[in-house]
DNA sequence: TACCCAAGAGAGAACGATCGCTCTTGACTT
DNA sequence: AAGTCAAGAGCGATCGTTCTCTCTTGGGTA
């Protein structure tokens, strides 16, 4: 999931908040590994003292970025519970993996990308992603419970690894293809207990 | 590394191969930009200078080790394709996926996560694992088509999604819930057409 | 058989650039 | 007086890459 950078053309803000929202884009265009410190602190108009001052190191720079990312998508998750309730609410939420698939610049999960950098299962990277999925199945696991889902476990589960292939595809296959295929799925899912009526649907190349 | 060095192999195999096979393991597991050129070249017993002879540069060398994993799958699918016709193929090419999620040392996909290190689409490691993944597509859709499937290019679109998840999942949740999950979907995937008989199912937690 | 020589490999120095990070200094606020 | 910031020098390490030099090997020729 793409970080929402808005950049700042407030003259004035906490050189925090520039260092991470620099830090944010570069992270997630290019990769963690690929972005050096000293690149996020120039571009962000800050000195490499400064950027010593807010953050211990590097690391700790990237789990404030992942934080970041998922308080992005916990809250849009609020607001979308405030508005949906039982199926509507799972095809909302998927209605929002499937939009953010096809924003420009989008390069796959946010989450997924950065563990591929960090083989350490106990690292604090890793910990936040590990969080963070968590956190979202439980999400979509209440949302078919509400929906009066038989096996709202398995059907959270079943939408996450969709979520995921999604994500994936929206970036090496294209979003067309992620979002049709990704519908497609999700539609079947809701449909196989009923919560979705049955539609025609015709195959494609491609 | 600690001067734990591994002992030479008797038996010397040609450089180009030992620089290959100690690159593919490194670049797998810790990721591509995390390895430098020089611990490949000191792990696989070999000096600077016969690397550069071998491969123009360590982009080279990423294509050649990702290659290597194509060709891998490709043996494998060739010999499922062999043992299995219909339903039953796209049965064991599931069965193939769930148990690489099981497998030692898994960290997902390797084209995945080596495209997550490659921004430029049209870099030559990007364009290997869109190759690869064309020839992957072209795979699954021709097996649901022998197996009589009305729309393969939508289930093969399907499977590959639940693929690509179940390969996250294995990575990021553990391989229990990345089998138990991708059974469930491509069960129902055949099911959907009647290629597979319906069983009861439970519920779990996590 | 004796010789030569090109090719391949080992060993390692060294290139400029960048890595994450530390430190100092001086100007400007509280 | 204390704290934050810009500016920037500099740390040791590593990055990908190029280089020289020596040793071994195999094949062709005499």
């Amino acid at each position: 999931m793409p970080p929402s950078a808005a950049p700042r053309p407030a003259k004035r803000s906490e050189p925090r908040e520039r260092l991470l929202a620099t830090a944010s884009g570069l992270f997630y265009a290019e990769g963690i590994g690929s972005v050096g410190v000293n690149r996020i602190v120039s571009q962000s108009g800050v000195t490499l003292a400064t950027f010593y001052r807010h953050f211990p190191g590097k690391e700790d720079l990237v789990v404030a970025y992942l934080r970041g990312v998922h308080d992005v998508v916990e809250q849009r998750a609020s607001v979308l519970r405030e508005e949906h309730r039982g199926a509507d609410l799972v095809r909302a939420i998927g209605e929002e993996v499937a939009s953010e698939t096809g924003r420009p610049g989008f390069r796959g999960c946010a989450f997924i990308n950065a563990a591929s950098e960090f083989e350490d299962a106990d690292s604090p990277v890793r910990r936040v992603v590990a969080e963070h999925r968590r956190w979202y199945y439980k999400l979509v696991r209440r949302a078919f419970d509400e929906a009066g889902h038989g096996y709202p476990g398995n059907a959270a589960r079943h939408f996450l690894m969709l979520r995921d292939g999604a994500m994936t595809a929206g970036y090496l296959d294209g979003p067309v293809i992620a979002r049709r295929t990704f519908g497609r799925g999700i539609d079947g899912l809701l449909r196989s207990i009923g919560l979705e009526p049955a539609v025609p649907h015709e195959d494609v190349e491609d």
